[in-house]
DNA sequence: GTCAGGCGTTTATACGTATTAATGGGAGCC
DNA sequence: GGCTCCCATTAATACGTATAAACGCCTGAC
């Protein structure tokens, strides 16, 4: 190390003058002002290879997410929750290490190649909907530490993580709608079998009970492709069932809010004329909103700044334990859903 | 290394089989085997802090804002940069660095704390209008790689950049005016001396030259905070003048289209009836667009991915020579220019 | 039978830092 | 003056990997 030459000191001594704030007072003031000065002069700064390797800390936080965020329009789902993480990775002191070579490659694995490159940070927080679970159980085992972005369940132990409450906003949407007489509610689930959907089917299920209502599981039904929702369907669930609601989970694209406009632009079914409807969730925000939808929102910054906090907290505790925290939704009235249409009343 | 232990062969081994996909022909295949099903399971992956210790490089490009990028307007003007840089960095292959914690400390210098800590990164984007030049000397100087995204000068040497045309997107704005007749042409520009205000100042006397109109010096006015353009102005500047443009550059957040929203709903003043108005860029995308201004466009993604293929190439190059490049701006009509007001006309 | 040569593997070393144990020198005390 | 003790500094080591150089062994040739 030349900045030891140069302050004529030992590299031990420039490295308790540079890291070592707390050993640091055993060095004579004279000595610790030349090695600052010679750092200075070099335009030092220390190797986070070398440190982490060491086994110190390099305060990086990583951000991780399992789907690529680049098609504009997921980005735009994700971009809230960045942001958060962001700024409180910021007002932690920490700098955020972006996993874009990982995020971009065709498998798609924290363990591609190999390596763990997630290890590269101090701490790692992770998003995306598909999540890949053995790698979860995988970090797990490792114990290194993150914290998830979303509710998520591994099969040994248990993970961190910042989630919505799903199960409470769903259920009181279910309360909502029942409020103004809807009995006959559809949800339009997801077809994957992920924890958010668990969750609001869950509440789903709640605020029938809540309300009285006994779950009719015909009106429980699987979308692949939100894309291939058509006023045929509703139509058809209207008619058949007896529908007069419908909650339905959004996707992080816009592909759900564009097959309720084109609905709604062709006037075969008016919302809430004719079927209320109402979102489980929020579509990304910067699609135009040419409706208003009844939805809820999740607090999606605050998750991020949440994620953080939590994630420094493990960094902090050796013996780290797991954390859950579910953070609240926010009702959004919306116009799509109103009273029950006229001829449905019981 | 345990994965050497329990393949019975040494780390070396280990290494050349795990890593060297070149050199691993030199391997028995039995051995290949038997070490990557120790590998396998043991759950292995390869430290990324050592690798990169050993190799020099570690894959990492920093983004290093001189302005904080938190409060919402700046962020979303910073956004679309951001965007490009991601991107380009992840199809290069590489993991970004944002450095928040430097971005949000009190003295806000890449050398905080005595130490270079840019030099995380194997090079560096860097953005922002309030750039401290000394630092950019000082980066010069040790020759780190860097590319800057906007046209930078500094007093020693040249540096690496991907600029904005401002200089013709200026001079084509201003023959546009004077294509529908404007010969009275205020230019408000920032009161700061940057490379941008003064590329905007050298493309509006250009244009000026290029439609054989003579500069009058009092039509270059300086502004120092947006927000205190009035109606009161603009009219003293229509009598006094017989001013019928105005060309005005945007600031980062969105003080200027508040104080002009202000001038339109007081009804002081009507774009372009009145006068027409044209900015010289363009006002953070998430402002509600009220209004479709007359204005230029920077093609801020792409200058972010320019600069990151820019840097990388930099990386590859040992002996790495500056690289200057300015994109074109992409003109928007807008609405707020029209023909000179009648009682104007020459 | 000896020796060259090639191949598969290992030994040794370097990367830059943090940390512990050791070293040196100076001051204080008897 | 000699001894002890303390404190500032240093030497030594470890972290996990990549790589050049060295090594041993086996084959083929004379």
């Amino acid at each position: 190390m030349d900045i030891a030459r140069r302050a004529g000191v030992s590299q031990a001594t420039v490295s308790l003058v540079i890291s070592g704030g707390a050993a640091s007072d055993q060095i004579a003031e004279s000595t610790r002002q030349a090695v600052l000065a010679a750092a200075t002069e070099l335009g030092y700064s220390a190797n986070v290879a070398a440190r982490s390797l060491k086994g110190g800390r390099n305060h990086l936080l990583g951000l991780y997410t399992f789907e690529p965020v680049f098609p504009t329009d997921q980005h735009d789902f994700y971009y809230p929750f960045l942001l958060g993480v962001e700024e409180e990775t910021a007002a932690q002191g920490y700098d955020l290490l972006l996993f874009s070579s990982v995020t971009s490659a065709a498998d798609r694995s924290i363990y591609a190649g190999g390596a763990n490159r997630l290890k590269l940070a101090d701490g790692c927080v992770l998003l995306g909907r598909n999540v890949r679970h053995e790698e979860l159980n995988a970090l797990v085992q490792e114990d290194f530490p993150f914290v998830f972005i979303g509710r998520r369940e591994v099969t040994d132990g248990e993970i961190s993580y910042v989630g919505a409450d799903y199960v409470a906003a769903t259920s009181a949407m279910v309360a909502e709608l029942h409020r103004r007489g809807h009995e006959r509610i559809l949800y339009l689930r997801a077809i994957e079998d992920t924890e958010p959907t668990r969750d609001r089917e869950q509440g789903y299920r709640a605020g029938l009970a809540a309300a009285g209502i006994e779950v009719d599981e015909r009106l429980i039904q699987g979308l692949a492709d939100p894309a291939e929702l058509s006023a045929e369907h509703v139509l058809h669930w209207i008619g058949r069932y007896g529908v007069t609601a419908i909650l339905v989970e959004p996707t992080e694209d816009n592909r759900l809010v564009d097959a309720l406009t084109a609905m709604t632009d062709g006037a075969r079914v008016r919302f809430p004329e004719d079927c209320s409807i109402a979102l489980l969730g929020e579509p990304p925000s910067w699609t135009p909103q040419l409706r208003d939808w009844t939805r809820f929102s999740l607090p999606r910054a605050e998750m991020g700044r949440e994620a953080v906090r939590m994630l420094v907290g493990l960094l902090g505790d050796a013996r780290s334990t797991s954390h859950q925290v579910t953070l609240p939704c926010t009702f959004v009235p919306g116009d799509s859903i109103g009273p029950v249409p006229r001829g449905d009343q019981a």
